[in-house]
RNA sequence: GCCGGCGUAGCUCAGUGGCAGAGCAGCUGAUUUGUAAUCAGCAGGCCGGGGGUUCGAAUCCCUUCGCCGGCUCCA
C-alpha cells in the first residue's frame, strides 16, 4: 500500500496499516498532537486502518473538523460518565457544536450542578484510564437489536431513519458503545483538558411536541491552558454584554413595569438619534420617502393582510369603542395604506418608502434577551413598490445598501441566509418560485454565498436575510429583504401602465439595520461600549484641575458645543486621575485636561480613551480635527 | 411556553433557622489636586411579591413575578 503524505514522500505500509502508526514513524511528537487524519480527502480516524493506496494528511486540533472530531469524542467521554453515574439514562444524540459539544439525555431525575460535578469527575477517570476508541459496523437488523438490547429508544429511532442500505457503525470505549458515524480520536486519553458547562433542558429532535430531554453542555481542549483561556474569552465576551454596558453606559433600561420593553435613556437616546440620522440621509440619497403610519389599527385590516390568520399568537388585541383594534407587529398594512391613498402611475415606481415604525410582537418569555429580543421595537423598515421587472434590481439595491451600512460604515461581518416557504403561508406555488427566483438571481447576481432555510420565510414571502455576531458568538438576523406577492393581491394594489391598463405591482420589505433596538445591541457588543467618535453619547470631557481653571474649561466646553460636538463638562471637586478614570470608564473617546499651562496657551491637553495622552494642543485645531472626525463618521 | 439556575442597598456580592452586612455609587464636610479611584462622616433594606411551617424565616416548603443559560419560536 503506498501512502502519499502531505509533504509529497511516500511511503510502503502493509494493508491495513493506520494513520497513527503512520504518525509514530515520521515523528513520536506528530503521533501526540493529531487528531484525526485525512484520507484521499476524506475525514479518517488515527485507528481507521486504511485499506489501499491513499493520501494521507494529518490534522491538529487547530484543523476545524479534527476539533468536531476532538470535541465528538468529548461527548462520547460524558455519555460514558453519565451511564456509569444514571444507569437508566437514556441517550439520545451527542454531537460537536462551535466551541464544545452537548450530549442530550433522558434521565428520570434532573441533573443539578453538583451531578456536573460528579460527572466531570468520572470523565476524568474515563480520560485517565486511556481506554481504546473502537468503531465497528452492524447490518441493519443487528444494530437494532443491539440498540434494542440496551433499552436505546432514542438510537433505535435513529436507526429506523437511517438509508435501509446505510452503513451502520458503533464506536466502542471500555464498556460504553454508541451509534456514531465517527470518526473518533484512538483513544480516550487524547482528551485532556473538559470542562461540563451548563444543563438545559432541549426537545427530542429540536419539536416541542416531543419529550423534553436534559442536554449537558461542555467544551474540551487538548491543553489545560488552552481551556483556561478560553474560559477567560468567555469571561471576557460577558463584559461586552450589552445588557451589562447598557446599564453601566447608562444607554437604556428594563423594569418590571413591562418585561421585554426597553426604556431608553438621555445617552441611549443620543445613540439611537444618530443610526437615525444616518439612515434617513443615506436613504435619501437612495430615493427612499419616509412615512410613519399609526401603531393600533382595526382588526378588519389585520385579517385582510393574513397577520389575523398568519401571526395572531404574537399580536397585541385591543377595544376602542367597542371595535376590534390590534397593535401592530409589522408596518407594511400601513404602508401599503399609503400607497393606495391615490392611484399611481408606472412612471413614479418604484415607489419606496421607508418608515422607522415602533412595532410591538408578543415573544415567549423565555425568548427575552434585553434589547436583542425584545417585545417592541423599531424597524428601520421600508416597502418598495415597483413592477414586476424591477424586483432584481431593487433586490440588488438593497443588498448593496446593506453591505455598505455593515461592512464600510460599521465594520461588520455578517453571513446571508435565503428562506424558503414555510407550511403555514399563504399564495400560489407559482408565486412563491417567482419570488424565490429574484431573490435567488441577486444573490448570484452579488456574488454572495448563502446558507439555504427551507421553510423559514415568512407567510406572505421568501426572504434573504442578514446575519450579525453578538458578544458569544451567536448569530442574529438584522437585515431583510422579503418579496411579496400576496399583499398586493389582498389589497389589490394597482398601478396604471403604459398600456393604460391596471396592473399589480410587487411589493419587497426591508430593513437594514433589522431593528434600532438590536442593532444597538449588536453594535454595543461589538465596540465593547466605546462606540465610533461620531455615535458616542459624549464625544469629550473637559476636566479642569482645580476650581481655579474652571472658567477657562467652561470656555473650552462652551466651544465645543458651539462646533456640534457633544461635550461635558466635570468640575467637580476631584483629582484628575479621578475624573479620567471616571471618563475612561464611561468609554468617553476624549478627555481634555485643563490648568494653567492650557488656560495661558488657549490650548487642551488631549487623553485619547486608547491612545492615552496626546499632549497639548491648540483648541481650535482640536475642535476642528473632532468635528472632521465626527462628520467622517469615522470607525 | 418548556427545562435548569438565580433574585439581599442604585451596582457587585457576603450572610443556611436566632440583632440584616461589606465594597463601590449617593449625600455632607475637609482637601485645590497634571493623565485610571484623596480622606472622614452620614444616609440607604417589605432580603422580588403572596401564602405556609416554626416560639422565631433572608435562610425551610408552596405559589407567583422577574432575570440568566438553553430548547422551541423570531427583527
Amino acid at each position: 500500500m503506498n501512502i502519499t503524505l502531505k509533504d509529497g514522500r511516500v511511503a510502503n505500509y502493509s494493508f491495513g496499516a493506520t494513520p497513527l502508526e503512520v504518525a509514530r514513524d515520521i515523528a513520536p511528537r506528530l503521533a501526540k498532537e493529531a487528531v484525526a487524519a485525512r484520507v484521499n480527502g476524506r475525514l479518517w480516524g488515527l485507528g481507521q486502518p486504511l485499506a489501499g493506496d491513499a493520501a494521507l494528511e494529518f490534522l491538529t486540533f487547530e484543523d476545524e473538523d479534527a476539533r468536531l472530531v476532538y470535541r465528538h469524542s468529548s461527548a462520547h467521554v460524558l455519555a460514558q460518565a453519565v451511564k456509569r453515574l444514571f444507569p437508566d439514562a437514556r441517550l439520545a444524540i451527542g454531537p460537536a457544536i462551535a466551541d464544545g459539544f452537548y450530549y442530550d439525555f433522558d434521565v428520570p431525575q434532573t441533573f443539578t450542578p453538583e451531578d456536573l460535578e460528579r460527572i466531570e469527575s468520572e470523565m476524568e477517570k474515563i480520560i485517565a484510564a486511556d481506554l481504546p476508541v473502537e468503531c465497528f459496523e452492524l447490518p441493519r437488523d443487528e444494530a437494532l437489536e443491539l440498540v434494542r438490547g440496551e433499552g436505546e429508544d432514542y438510537k433505535v429511532e435513529l436507526i429506523s431513519g437511517l438509508a435501509p442500505d446505510a452503513v451502520i457503525s458503533f464506536y466502542r470505549q471500555g464498556e460504553f458503545t454508541d451509534l456514531c458515524a465517527g470518526p473518533h480520536v484512538p483513544s480516550t486519553g487524547r482528551i485532556k483538558a473538559v470542562k461540563l458547562l451548563s444543563v438545559a433542558g432541549a426537545y427530542w429532535r429540536g419539536d416541542e411536541r416531543n419529550k423534553m430531554l436534559q442536554r449537558i453542555y461542555g467544551t474540551s481542549f487538548p491543553k489545560a491552558a488552552l481551556l483556561k483561556e478560553h474560559l477567560f474569552r468567555l469571561e471576557e465576551a460577558k463584559r461586552r454584554d450589552h445588557r451589562r454596558l447598557g446599564a453601566e453606559l447608562d444607554l437604556f433600561s428594563f423594569h418590571d413595569a413591562g418585561p421585554g420593553f426597553p426604556f431608553f435613556h438621555p445617552r441611549g437616546m443620543v445613540l439611537r438619534n444618530e443610526l437615525e440620522r444616518f439612515w434617513r440621509e443615506e436613504h435619501a440619497k437612495k430615493g427612499y420617502l419616509e412615512i410613519r403610519t399609526p401603531i393600533i389599527l382595526r382588526r378588519e385590516l389585520w385579517e385582510r393582510s393574513g397577520h389575523w390568520e398568519h401571526y395572531r399568537e404574537n399580536m397585541y388585541f385591543t377595544t376602542i369603542d367597542d371595535e376590534k383594534y390590534a397593535v401592530k407587529p409589522m408596518n407594511c398594512p400601513g404602508g401599503i395604506l399609503v400607497y393606495r391613498s391615490r392611484l399611481k402611475s408606472y412612471r413614479e415606481l418604484p415607489i419606496r418608502l421607508g418608515e422607522l415604525g415602533l412595532v410591538h410582537r408578543h415573544e415567549m418569555s423565555g425568548v427575552l434577551h434585553g434589547l436583542i429580543r425584545a417585545r417592541c421595537f423599531t424597524q428601520d423598515d421600508a416597502h418598495i413598490f415597483c413592477r414586476p421587472e424591477q424586483v432584481e434590481e431593487e433586490i440588488v439595491r438593497i443588498m448593496d445598501l446593506t453591505e455598505y451600512f455593515y461592512r464600510q460604515v460599521f465594520g461588520f461581518e455578517y453571513h446571508v441566509e435565503l428562506s424558503t416557504r414555510p407550511e403555514k403561508s399563504m399564495g400560489t406555488d407559482e408565486m412563491w418560485e417567482s419570488a424565490t427566483g429574484a431573490l435567488v438571481r441577486a444573490l448570484a447576481q452579488k456574488a454572495v454565498n448563502y446558507k439555504v432555510n427551507e421553510g423559514d420565510g415568512a407567510f406572505y414571502g421568501p426572504k434573504v436575510d442578514f446575519h450579525l455576531r453578538d458578544c458569544l458568538g451567536r448569530t442574529w438576523q438584522c437585515g431583510t429583504i422579503q418579496v411579496d406577492f400576496q399583499m398586493p393581491e389582498k389589497f389589490e394594489l394597482e398601478y396604471v401602465g403604459e398600456d393604460g391598463q391596471r396592473h399589480r405591482p410587487v411589493v419587497i420589505h426591508r430593513v437594514i439595520y433589522g431593528s434600532m433596538e438590536r442593532f444597538i445591541a449588536i453594535l454595543t457588543e461589538h465596540f465593547a461600549g466605546a462606540f465610533p467618535v461620531w455615535l458616542a453619547p459624549v464625544q469629550a470631557r473637559v476636566l479642569p484641575i482645580t476650581d481655579r481653571h474652571a472658567p477657562y474649561a467652561r470656555e473650552v466646553t462652551e466651544t465645543l458645543l458651539r462646533a456640534g460636538v457633544r461635550a461635558e463638562f466635570d468640575g467637580r471637586n476631584e483629582k484628575v486621575g479621578y475624573k479620567i478614570r471616571e471618563a475612561q470608564v464611561l468609554k468617553v473617546p476624549y478627555m481634555l485636561v485643563t490648568g494653567d499651562r492650557e488656560a495661558e496657551s488657549g490650548t487642551v491637553a488631549v487623553r485619547h480613551r486608547s491612545a492615552g495622552d496626546q499632549g497639548s494642543i491648540a483648541l481650535n485645531d482640536f475642535t476642528g480635527r473632532l468635528v472632521r472626525e465626527i462628520e467622517s463618521r469615522a470607525r
